[in-house]
DNA sequence: AAAATCATCAACCGCCAGATG
DNA sequence: CCATCTGGCGGTTGATGATTT
């Protein structure tokens, strides 16, 4: 992000983001949506840079940023994508919801490079390392240098060469993936732990992404395709009602999903849930929260969001703000004393509205931000 | 316990391309 | 056309915490 000349005249912070300056920016957005990021920082009193607020939003406030640790389908999907398309880091994060090309780029860097290259896999081309390569690549490793791929090169591969009943190297979703099955395992058992994919979402998504890549003339092989969808099948992305949110530490802890559960000493527990009488049958609630702020959010069948008035800003409060129209929290088991049972929000979300939540999978896609004023999805 | 090293990731830099006047 | 502004992207850096020596 370089600095233009409007952001040289001024002095303006660099660095670290503080508390207030995200509340500050994340208000102004979800208040007036992404417009004109070079006039965000003087509206909304900011001293930053255009480009830096812009940055902070798409990399860090952004509401339907899903966070945590990469999923075992996440990772392979990553590494099968970045052999077609190279380091196009943007084009690697469209087909992962919630994730940012920056997050990709950091994860492909630091873990995905070097599990590669554990594997006798050269991360650059994607093919079997000889043995002089891996002299070479370990210089590699060792001098950090970027890693960029001609995309031609790319394109001589298909995705099919990695799968496994195609021989070495073994690349797509499958716990052997891994020389070190406890590895893979454990990858997944953590990820099944703070699942916060939406699994349909995702499948759609990448159905239509290999659609896209077609247009492209990109060729995605059908068989990876199938591979995602037997894991849906089998599935290996659960739709789960389990889970719920934590509260909001710090906008810098990235994992705050908690398992919920309706056992009372599990004592994650929801506060409140007061349900908006618009919401039509073919809605689902999409809800998050902390215990500072109040979000709600319509996810329409469509696939958008829909802002529901009223919605509450954004606030680094500690202490509990109780929304006007609404409030949902999930709070982790030590905030639990103020907050009812999660019966008591299943019961009081049946008086208040008719849809079960049980029926639908929560997922952290913005933590406590998720949702806090949803016009800024339909200006994004 | 302290220093050194490593790993991670948020944020910046430099460049490019499209829009606009 | 040309200059300028702006958004977007990939590469890189540096702060910080974790781990090792």
């Amino acid at each position: 992000m370089g600095r233009h000349s409007c952001c040289v005249k001024q002095k303006l912070r660099k660095g670290l983001w503080s508390p207030d300056e995200d509340e500050k920016l994340f208000n102004y957005i979800t208040r007036f949506g992404v417009g004109c990021w070079s006039s965000v920082p003087k509206l909304a009193a900011l001293q930053r840079c255009g480009k830096s607020c812009r940055l902070r939003w798409i990399n860090y406030l952004r509401p339907d940023l899903k966070r945590g640790m990469f999923s075992q389908q996440e990772e392979d999907l990553i590494i099968s994508l970045h052999e077609v398309l190279g380091n196009r880091w943007a084009q690697i994060a469209a087909q992962l919801p919630g994730r940012t090309d920056n997050e990709i780029k950091n994860f492909w860097n630091s873990c995905l490079k070097k599990k590669l290259f554990k594997q006798g896999i050269d991360p650059t081309t994607h093919k079997p390392l000889n043995e002089g390569n891996v002299k070479e690549e370990k210089t590699k490793m060792e001098s950090p240098q970027s890693m960029q791929i001609p995309f031609s090169q790319g394109h001589s591969a298909t995705i099919s060469t990695l799968l496994p009943s195609q021989g070495s190297p073994h690349l797509i979703s499958d716990s052997n993936y891994y020389d070190d099955g406890k590895l893979a395992e454990t990858s997944r058992e953590i990820f099944m732990g703070k699942q916060t994919l939406d699994p349909l979402s995702y499948y759609d998504n990448f159905q239509m992404t290999v659609e896209q890549n077609s247009d492209y003339g990109l060729p995605v092989s059908t068989n990876y395709q199938t591979s995602i969808m037997t894991l849906f099948d089998q599935n290996q992305f659960p739709t789960n009602s389990n889970y719920c949110f934590s509260s909001m530490p710090s906008l810098t802890n990235s994992d705050h999903v908690t398992e919920f559960s309706s056992d009372n000493n599990s004592g994650s527990k929801i506060s409140s849930l007061l349900m908006n009488d618009n919401n039509n049958n073919n809605n689902q609630v999409k809800e998050s929260s902390s215990n500072n702020s109040s979000n709600m959010c319509i996810y329409t069948s469509e696939g958008g969001y829909q802002m529901m008035e009223n919605a509450a800003g954004f606030s680094w409060d500690t202490e509990n703000k109780l929304d006007p129209l609404f409030q949902f929290n999930a709070i982790k088991s030590e905030d639990s004393k103020t907050n009812n049972s999660w019966e008591e929000g299943q019961h009081h979300l049946q008086t208040h509205g008719s849809i079960d939540f049980s029926n639908y999978p929560l997922t952290s896609l913005s933590e406590d931000l998720t949702g806090t004023s949803f016009d800024v999805f339909q200006h994004i």
